[in-house]
DNA sequence: AATTGAAGATTGTAGGACAATTTACATATG
DNA sequence: CATATGTAAATTGTCCTACAATCTTCAATT
């Protein structure tokens, strides 16, 4: 009985939204890989009993974002840099069968909202605006991915981008690397206003290949 | 106290235990597609209280074999054709994934047992035995996947595999799609061995759409 | 036959309890 | 001083009971 969202929003069980609040903490970065997550703590912060946050635990634990150790608790999950290659790995291929569903089926309206945002992200280029681009560059990969129509895809995709937020992200995308990126979105957009599956198909998953080899090579450096 | 299988296997945790149960026990079509899940059914199954029981549904849901309704309980997820097809296409890009992978990497024991499991459908096709061509089919594609060293990518295989699980299976496979079924394979393999990726990858990816349309054109006529 | 309504069943959550295990810390030992 | 050891505290894992909220069932009523 503390946390008044928790207390209004009774519409969803409280297992999914103590679920999507720790979600939350641990993307933000509050709870960092390999963290101890201790479930007193969160019966506290939520006011609940261990009931429905064990239940929320198990829950991310499935979703990848957790670790549960037998007798010792549940961590944060800590991603390797060669568990983030092989998510880019299966990332790449979903994101090809995205590109080339969208290929398939995009309307009109849909090819104007990619190319919108292709042009949003060569302002941010231009005016050196990194944060924008970022989010313009996340909103397109999103919709590319909803807009596929195949929810199985949309799940899966969606759970490898959480489980990558989770490895060090930092210096993943430099100065030139957004022109290059830009360049690489240009032609999935077109691929897809063209309907044109396979060329589609490849340049999306070229791209997520591109970016793969981007993160490596930068994290060798560190 | 009850069952002693499950007091025996205390080296896991009682909720993981619980969650391979009730697993085994939807796929093994005890619990149909659409029944009802009842909690206090279980806890006697089992001997145990509702809590772990809680836990184990919580991570069923989130590998996608039952669906929770708030406040209505929990039920075995009923599959339509439509999202068995979404799964199919999903399928087909991990697949192709895991083709790719394995052909580069392939050694010659790898490339030794995958011939050998396509020898022994050809064997069990001429002994029109289809039980056993059944099983050794799984257990190629159970072995390409598992040897492409990429465990994201065999954690969602597998999760999709099971979900198929809870399709209607009936009429599957025809008489002569079983030969269809093992050229394809015989052409999957023979691109390992060359460790030609693309080629490995395309005749994967192929493989799996092809088994898409022949449950699709099979369903259609029911 | 359709609607209503009460009784019963089930889910969702709380909270206390306790064994088993792990962690932390202080003390003894080489 | 560093290492080993032992004990106390904390934490997890599980059970039990309880109860409000909701859903289901089924009989009675219109």
């Amino acid at each position: 009985m503390s946390t008044p969202a928790i207390e209004l929003l009774k519409s969803r069980s409280l297992p999914m939204l103590i679920e999507e609040e720790i979600q939350r903490v641990i993307l933000s970065g509050e709870y960092e890989p390999g963290d101890r997550i201790n479930e007193k703590e969160l019966t506290l912060r939520f006011g609940t009993s261990r009931g429905p946050i064990r239940e929320a635990l198990r829950s991310l634990e499935a979703s990848g974002l957790i670790e549960q150790i037998p007798n010792r608790g549940v961590f944060v999950r800590r991603l390797t840099g060669e568990m983030a290659a092989h998510i880019y790995d299966v990332r790449a291929f979903l994101f090809a069968l995205a590109g080339r569903l969208l290929a398939l089926r995009a309307t009109d309206d849909e090819i104007a909202t990619l190319r919108g945002f292709v042009r949003a992200m060569d302002a941010a280029i231009a005016a050196d605006d990194f944060d924008h681009y970022v989010r313009e560059n996340f909103a397109l990969h999103e919709f590319i991915v909803a807009h596929a129509a195949n929810p199985v895809l949309a799940a899966q995709y969606l759970s490898l981008i959480k489980q990558l937020r989770l490895y060090r992200t930092r210096s993943l995308m430099l100065g030139d690397s957004m022109q290059e990126s830009n360049r690489e979105h240009h032609e999935m957009v077109e691929a897809i206003a063209a309907h044109d599956a396979d060329r589609a198909q490849a340049a999306h998953m070229a791209h997520v290949m591109r970016a793969k080899h981007r993160l490596i090579s930068n994290t060798e450096l560190t």
